[in-house]
DNA sequence: AATGAATGAGTCTTCATTCAT
DNA sequence: GATGAATGAAGACTCATTCAT
């Protein structure tokens, strides 16, 4: 998308308009600025998620099984969202205050829902007790955003397959050792021919 | 710093040369243009990044020491490169191409540190081989580029405590189950006073 | 009124449909544009005050008492066509050439039975001759005209004190002198308790 | 000038920068606004119709000569601001309420001026003592201001011979009767050869 | 070398007007 | 006739860059 090349700065509403086929009077009919469109772009997005989330943190019991539920929901994003993805990742400091509050308190819950399920697990046993929830959470977080920067929707890998790398790579790092014997359900792909066993 | 608050393209040169005590005739003295201030900026900190991990290269055998110096030594550098941090990560959409050419090679180059290092761990065994080196990579470039976005120099962990958890996290998911007993010579840092062992 | 707060071109056509509770179609199908209904407002302003003139004229033989009717009816204007003054003096500019034509016309015909009236008043020795026709004419109209500035209708003097001052100033200064023992119908109001004698 | 065909509203910064033979840039270095410009011309004019009606309070004793030497000096300013004129009766609408407050705070204290001569005049026997001052003031004011509209620097009567004939209409209209036969020290002029006496 | 006033291309935004429904 | 979404020309304003001093 235009703004993915050359950022929502770098594009002008002009050609904001012609890729849409509309008009500026158009444009400004349905937003009172350009600022407002890169607000309902980030609330587009960060809205999407956070029900995601919202649904994956009821219908699981076990935090595990939903820690699984909110990544694997959340890399899909990645696919559905494209042309949101990097305006909200990149933009978001040139929001005004007003926007960006509103956005920030989305951000937040998604964030929670991590930081709880870990808590939880963490309380129930099912967790490693030794790490800080907080960095563990912002590790998870980070090794899922960044995908935005590299994910290529034809590239060698499908988003399936990352999300499961992501679990695999999460749960290894944050069930306690015992579990691990029988923690994956998860069928681990392979990028070469090696065989593992 | 100004940057921070307000991006690369929300502060002028005016402001830029405010700020810095100097002239827009200083200013241009120095740099040809505005947007080679973004690409020195991009230069000194990936430049400073790709020098420590290639030292960390050179100095360490085995692969698992090695990804820990690389991840140790490049956390480290969101204390030092505070300046830098957002522009880099949030603006190198607004390069130039060929500017953009340049710093791309010097990331690209720091990536394969840490992918090779993974190859090499999976080839002599330190390291899972069940896992794709290439997502696993940016699973781990992920985690630590993200710190940049939450990271408070004054913040309650600080830059070392942060580095031995992702250190501990990344080991934990990459190493073979057998090897997990005896992987860590980090000392954990804990946020409750539950013991676990 | 909008106009007399905002201006003729502070005030825009949706404003100006949203007020007169119809849409943009509707004020298109009473107008051909924006300038038309300037024109409007200024024709039935200029009209009304030409009409009234033209019969105080024909009404009256006397160049005082015609003069008198003239200010009289005049002045009442300021009560009657309130939301159309601020707009006939202050945006005539705005008019283009062939409305603006029209509009000049009219002004001066009024401006003509004032200034006719004073020649009349000097040929038959009513009024002074020593004042020329055209300044004094002027100097009339403009303490008149003046009154859109400052008259507030709710304000501490009627539009009827008013124009009975005006017409006191104005037959004070151009009666002659033997005449003015005996010049004035009027009940001159004061606004203190002294008495004047 | 420009402003005084099209209004201030008609013209647009282009043509401004363009007559007065600098840049886009040049005018927003010395002026942060367009409307600054439009204050700037309001200030300009009414702070010096001001200063001239200050002095002339200072150094006149009698209330006739105080009222005489302020609209002599008054109207003298429709040939010396010739193109701030326009500007300032037609557009302060168009001011922000700050810039507003401090142009209608000169205006009020310009307005004082005459009607305290009034006042003092009314109070030592001069002026006639029935006619109520604020609407003789504004009657007095209106005559002047509106020259605005209709006078040619190069038209028939020089701006001396103006307001030579304000200045009889005005005393003529508020000396008392007994006073008249002395009360002019101008000579009127004539514009035509019929000779009155 | 350093300054900062001046430049003008390029931006977002407004708003009178049109026209399919 | 009436509606109001869509149009796009035109405007105020910004800001990286230049250059005379």
């Amino acid at each position: 998308m235009l703004f993915e090349k050359k950022g929502f700065h770098g594009v002008t509403v002009n050609e904001i308009v012609q890729k849409a086929e509309t008009s500026k009077g158009g444009f400004y009919h349905h937003f009172t600025s350009k600022e407002e469109l890169l607000y309902v772009i980030h609330d587009a997005f960060i809205s999407y998620v956070l029900e995601k989330a919202a649904y994956a943190n009821n219908s699981c019991i076990s935090p595990t099984d939903k820690l699984k539920a909110i990544i694997k929901d959340f890399v899909k994003v990645f696919d559905i969202y494209k042309p949101h993805i990097s305006v909200f990742y990149q933009e978001s400091i040139y929001l005004n205050p007003e926007y960006e509050q509103q956005i920030k308190q989305k951000r937040d819950q998604f964030k929670q829902l991590i930081l709880q399920t870990i808590t939880e697990g963490q309380a129930n046993g099912e967790f490693r007790r030794d790490l800080p929830v907080e960095i563990t959470g912002m590790a998870i977080l980070g090794m899922v955003n960044w995908t935005y920067k590299w994910y290529q929707p034809k590239g060698k890998n499908t988003i399936d397959e990352i999300s499961d790398i992501f679990i695999e790579l999460i749960l290894q790092a944050i069930l306690p050792n015992e579990a691990i014997s029988f923690k994956s359900h998860n069928r681990v792909i392979r990028d070469d021919t090696d065989v593992w066993e």
